[in-house]
DNA sequence: GAGTGTGAATGTATTCACAGCA
DNA sequence: TGCTGTGAATACATTCACACTC
């Protein structure tokens, strides 16, 4: 049985079944629709999107919720600590570290870089802050996965410029500039300037 | 000739074209090829993009900076100004108070909402914040446009209801919960919790 | 010649319909 | 009977190939 490839988004799917089930109890069981219905989409969508990684069900019964959450959390990788940089700590920066949502899975944010003075050498959240100069020597030693980018637009490239040289594998861009990065690199792009810049097509158009 | 329908995200692409001719010259003329190569894009890409909203380019020479700007705005319906309420003014409503690119691209947040005393009656960044029970009454008198979402998990189908009983008819959440809306609400969300949890599925899968 | 604009062809994702298991 | 899992059918998006215009 050849399994059919995943599509694109799949994957981000099953982060949001993931996200309800970490808010269930372990030995509960759920059907498809049930976990469907909570996220305002159809049980096929559920059951097509988990067929492409495996076989994690019971016909006639569902999925056993600690069960599942074990097998997804597997396939996404998030069986284990992943750790980040952040460049950039200004509002937006200072704001992602305290965000309560990457922490509870899995994700601990090591490590910060900014230019300005008055923040190098401080801690903010208990994140240490240093100079991008010494972003190579720091990600190698601590051994960090990703880099997370904060900084305004003009800065961004530079900033994954010196991520990439640094070692990361895997990028993630709140800025609004589209930046380039080597095949190798895994950029995700976080645009809410677009998110914001396309709601009134649609409130215009009807 | 009947124009092609735009598929979904034709509209996100055209806000990125948009965001590179803001930073050119008003008469510059520039080829599809060209500006697909700043967005590491293909120039059919965009023509294609463009050719679902009208034909806006000449022959043999490209395409007008200015015009195809205006052009773009309009069918965007950027070419007047939006007002936002900001519901959630902690350290993310803070960070989108003070984003540079919303007001660049005409979008106002005139009004903020916390439950938090100590903010309410404050001015934070230029903008009142008040509490949520006089949500109703201020976004129907300053005529606010859109409602954006940045409050816990937890309480944001009640901020999203909360926009919904004032007449809000978009909404951008920014919080990682799902949230319900009536069909003649267009909701998009910004989920930077799931685009951090899918990295790793792709660090891993090669 | 250098570019746009667009039907047709291809590729990708979603939905349907149902076989099969507990 | 109630639900999973999946090939086949459909819908949707992207890319190709080229006619056409300046």
């Amino acid at each position: 049985m050849v399994r059919e490839k995943a599509p694109e988004n799949a994957a981000l799917r099953l982060s949001l079944y993931l996200r309800y089930l970490r808010e269930m109890g372990e030995e509960e069981s759920i059907s498809s629709e049930q976990l469907a219905q909570l996220l305002g989409t159809s049980g096929v969508r559920v059951r097509k999107d988990l067929s492409y990684f495996g076989q994690f069900g019971t016909p006639g019964k569902g999925y056993t919720v600690g069960k599942l959450r074990e097998q997804i959390s597997k396939v996404m990788g998030l069986d284990r600590i992943w750790t980040i940089a952040l460049v950039g700590v200004g509002k937006l920066g200072t704001a992602l570290l305290g965000y309560p949502g990457f922490r509870k899975s899995g994700f601990h944010i090591k490590v910060g870089f900014d230019v300005k003075p008055n923040k190098i050498g401080r801690k903010i959240a208990g994140v240490p802050i240093h100079h991008p100069y010494q972003m190579p020597r720091i990600i190698r030693e601590q051994k960090i996965h990703i880099g997370i980018i904060a900084v305004p637009a003009e800065a961004a490239q530079e900033a994954a410029d010196l991520l990439i040289i640094s070692g990361i594998k895997a990028i993630l861009n709140f800025s609004p500039a589209r930046i380039t990065v080597p095949f190798y690199v895994k950029l995700r792009n976080v645009d809410f300037a677009s998110q914001l810049e396309v709601i009134p097509y649609y409130i215009v158009n009807r």
